[in-house]
DNA sequence: CGGGTTACCTGACGGC
DNA sequence: TGCCGTCAGGTAACCC
């Protein structure tokens, strides 16, 4: 269920755990596919790589170790757990794939909807999942881009802002909060939204984003149990979830609607 | 083509 | 209790 925030936090716990570049002793597929077919040959391979790094791109887990890349998407359910050495942690029905480290380690990929994703490839920037992103939020990202992105956009601004050629990253929750704090309505025309509300969607796109990670960086702690059942960032939403409660701001009565298949929540007096 | 709708899959929850 | 409908933080195929 991770949007980027949680998924950074995944991949700052994750930069700990491989800290010492460990090498990978086999890779374990506990069934064929996930969303897509697994890489079982692949998998196969790494056995002996060595895990040298771990990035994200959009919500994207990229490891690079020195034979490939593997790619890990969370799809909505997807964690990833650490156990240690000789810790006994019988696996479930929804643990799918098992990264056993010769160092005795065991990271445990869990899925239960299975709509994530992992993948190798010889080069992340050229995989058909990653080549067309567009650009991530919390880096090159500016209000040039976004207006060209939007321009001529019918679909909703909500809409926009999940998709993920416009802006990666941002999903149901966090499209909802920053549109709520950029005084925007979800339901409004693309296009047609004034470019200095377009700076504050990226001003507050952007601090909602960095304030959810530092919020999952707590998180880290007990990265070896489950990621996202602490959930500290779920006590700062304005309006997910919200719907008939008082808005925090004037006291309205937050609404929801549907917009593109998704649970919408937004303030009639606070967003135009 | 751009846009919304539906499908993928399992589990949790509320109403009857 | 159990059954049923609805919903869930994501993507992508599909259809007009």
């Amino acid at each position: 269920m991770p949007e980027l925030p949680e998924v950074e936090t995944v991949k700052r716990g994750l930069e700990q755990v491989l800290a010492k570049q460990p090498k990978i002793a086999r890779i374990e597929a506990r069934r064929k596919d996930l969303r897509d077919p697994l890489p079982l040959k692949r998998f196969r391979e790494m056995t002996g790589a060595r895990i040298l790094e771990i990035r994200r791109r959009a919500k994207y887990l990229v490891w690079k170790t020195d034979h490939g890349y593997l790619l890990s998407h969370l799809g909505m359910t997807g964690t990833w757990r650490v156990v240690e050495k000789s810790a006994n942690d019988d696996l479930g029905p929804h643990d799918h794939v098992v990264i056993h480290l010769e160092d005795g380690r065991r990271l445990i990929y869990r899925d239960p909807r299975r709509f994530g994703v992992l993948d190798w490839t010889h080069d992340p920037a050229k995989h058909a999942k990653i080549k067309d992103l567009g650009p991530e939020p919390l880096e090159e990202w500016s209000a040039v881009d976004l207006a060209e992105a939007l321009r001529g956009r019918k679909s909703s601004v909500k809409a926009a802002l999940m998709d993920a050629s416009v802006v990666v990253g941002v999903g149901n929750i966090y499209a909802s909060e920053a549109l709520f704090r950029a005084g925007v309505r979800p339901n409004r025309r693309a296009d047609r939204v004034k470019s200095r509300e377009l700076d504050a969607l990226i001003f507050h796109v952007r601090a909602v984003l960095r304030e959810a990670i530092e919020a999952g960086g707590s998180t880290i702690s007990d990265f070896a149990g489950e990621w996202g059942q602490e959930g500290a960032f779920q006590g700062q939403f304005k309006v997910y979830d919200r719907a008939g409660e008082p808005c925090s701001t004037c006291g309205e009565k937050i609404r929801r609607t549907v917009i593109v298949g998704r649970s919408t929540f937004w303030c009639a007096k606070c967003q135009k």
